[in-house]
RNA sequence: GGGCCGUUAGCUCAACUGGUAGAGCAACGGACUCUUAAUCCGUAGGUUGGAGGUUCGAGUCCUCCACGGCCCA
């Protein structure tokens, strides 16, 4: 800590002469006329003859990287938003003056450049320095130049530093960046219009899930962050928007894992007239195509594996999966007292008011999901666990509904939706025997939404699709904090400063 | 919630069974006009995550706490 508090003072201290000298340590008036990613492309196969003919004149800017003083010059290496150059300070160009000023520059300083390219002996494209500008004084030295930043903790609680130091980093959030706006065009191009749905709501459905609660004083209600966008979606098939979708941001009240953060970014998309299978469809050509636009092919690797997204992908029977994936024996399957109490053998803890339905998604969870490496359709949910899906008309006790899994990771869940507003209020009400008997993952029952029902809303099918997880797979990210700028940490010490 | 592991200089890491806390980078001073993990000489930098305890003596052993990671639930 003495340490970083001396590095500070004796960076103070250096502003301190550059003011005596006239010159500001946060001045805001340098323009540039290129990004260091342009001068890759342009010039990065340029030799030195042409270069040295060419004598353009760059303005480039960046923070400093790495220093390499010698008496009367300097190498260094600075970084922009879009790359990393080097950059060559004489000091019988600069003038002796502005050399002094450039050598009370630090690593993590930010500066403007102008000069023209050439090439190093060692040929290297490299910018030489006619003159520069001070334009941000650093005042904490950065994590060391060799081995980066590695202390996950400091990572995620100091991203901007990770982001600085860390080569990949920002690769992938440019990448999550793309792949999202990839997925926009994907459903507009598709005549899918893009909406927005209330997050603070007064009953939080559409998910079986523990909802964050908060409170309106003015309205003096209590208000709960969705746990879904289904529900007002929905509202808007009935409406007569036919095609809709939502890309934000979800909130579950449960633990933190590889998989889970408690704020996460879900897709979600409705289309009247359209049945779950045809989603399957939709969604195999969503997740090759995005590949495809991210790196020109569908075969991508993940955490050493390789996984292939061409379509068409595996599809499997819910219950044949147990049986022939998950190793759960026949007798069990057809059994509901065996069921429930093989999974409790397994170790799956049964909340009051959960039943069978429950029980086999448990088993599903353990036995079966992990194993689902190449993307994989699994279809015939029970009803029990699907009470917003459209009842499968040959077997009443199963929904018309998919998950797609990816790397042992659900992905995707989508079904042809219930609209029927009876067989809907029943299943409400079932959810709400539930609630009473203690389950607090329970869906909530809408009135409300029972009634937009009533008017009529269209056959169709709807999706939701984690982004953060699909943003994990593509760009070979083991964590989701990995693909999150800023995961939710516990408070180091007391930060609550409000 | 349970188990295991981690937390040492700004960063990356050392310190055998308890015996004076070290190195590299970064910093500071000096030399050096094609370096790129620049090099060379020198200097400084620590309440070893926090609080207790055992001991002549604790980074190291014990207890509790905080934060993180992995696994399980």
């Amino acid at each position: 800590m003495d340490m970083e508090i001396a590095v500070i003072e004796q960076r103070k201290e250096k502003i301190k002469i550059l003011r005596e000298r006239g010159i500001l340590a946060y001045p805001n008036d340098f323009k540039i006329t290129h990004h260091i990613k342009d001068i890759l492309t342009s010039y990065g196969d340029k030799d030195a003859e042409d270069l040295e003919r060419s004598n353009e004149i760059f303005y480039l800017a960046g923070r400093i990287m790495a220093l390499r003083t010698f008496g009367k010059a300097a190498f260094i290496h600075f970084q922009d938003a879009t790359g990393r150059l080097q950059a060559y300070f004489r000091q019988d160009v600069l003038g002796k003056e502005q050399y002094k000023i450039f050598k009370l520059l630090d690593i993590g300083d930010i500066i403007g450049i102008e000069g023209r390219l050439f090439r190093t002996k060692t040929g290297e494209l490299t910018i030489f320095v006619n003159s520069f500008k001070l334009l941000t004084k650093s005042l904490r030295p950065l994590p060391e130049k060799y081995h980066g930043l590695r202390d996950i903790e400091t990572r995620y609680r100091k991203r901007y530093l990770d982001l600085i130091v860390n080569q990949g980093v920002k690769e992938v959030f440019l990448n999550r960046t793309k792949a999202i706006h990839y997925i926009r065009e994907f459903f507009i191009e598709r005549d899918f219009i893009e909406v927005e749905t209330p997050i603070m709501q007064i009953i939080p459905g559409g998910a079986l899930a523990r909802p964050f609660k908060t409170y309106h004083n003015t309205l003096g209600i209590s208000l709960y962050l969705r746990v879904a966008p289904e529900l007002y979606l929905k509202r808007l098939l009935v409406g007569g928007l036919e095609r809709v979708f939502e890309l934000s941001r979800n909130f579950r009240n449960e633990g933190i894992d590889a998989d889970h953060n408690p704020e996460f970014t879900m897709l979600e998309f409705y289309e009247a007239y359209a049945t779950y299978e045809d989603l399957m469809k939709l969604t195999e050509e969503l997740i090759s195509s995005l590949a495809k636009n991210l790196f020109g092919r569908c075969k991508i690797s993940y955490q050493g594996r390789e996984i292939d997204l061409t379509p068409p992908y595996s599809r499997i029977d819910f219950l044949d999966s147990l049986l022939n994936i998950g190793n759960v024996p026949e007798e069990v399957l057809r059994d509901k007292e065996k069921i429930i109490s093989y999974a409790q053998a397994l170790g799956a803890k049964l909340r009051p008011g959960e039943g069978v339905g429950k029980a086999l998604a448990k088993l599903f969870e353990k036995t079966v999901e992990p194993r689902l490496i190449q993307p994989t359709f699994v279809i015939g949910y029970p009803i029990e666990v699907s009470p917003l899906a459209r009842r499968n008309e040959k077997n009443p006790e199963i929904a018309d509904r998919f998950e797609l899994f990816i790397a042992g990771k659900e992905i995707a869940n989508g079904f042809s939706e219930l609209n029927d507003p009876e067989d809907q209020r029943q299943r409400l009400e079932a959810q709400s025997m539930k609630k009473l008997a203690g389950d607090e993952e329970a869906h909530p029952l809408d009135e409300d939404f029972i009634t937009a029902l009533e008017y009529g809303m269209p056959p169709a099918a709807g999706e939701g699709i984690g982004i953060d997880r699909l943003i994990m797979i593509l760009t070979d990210s083991p964590c989701i904090r990995d693909v999150i700028l800023f995961p939710l940490l516990r408070p180091e010490k007391d930060e609550t400063t409000i």
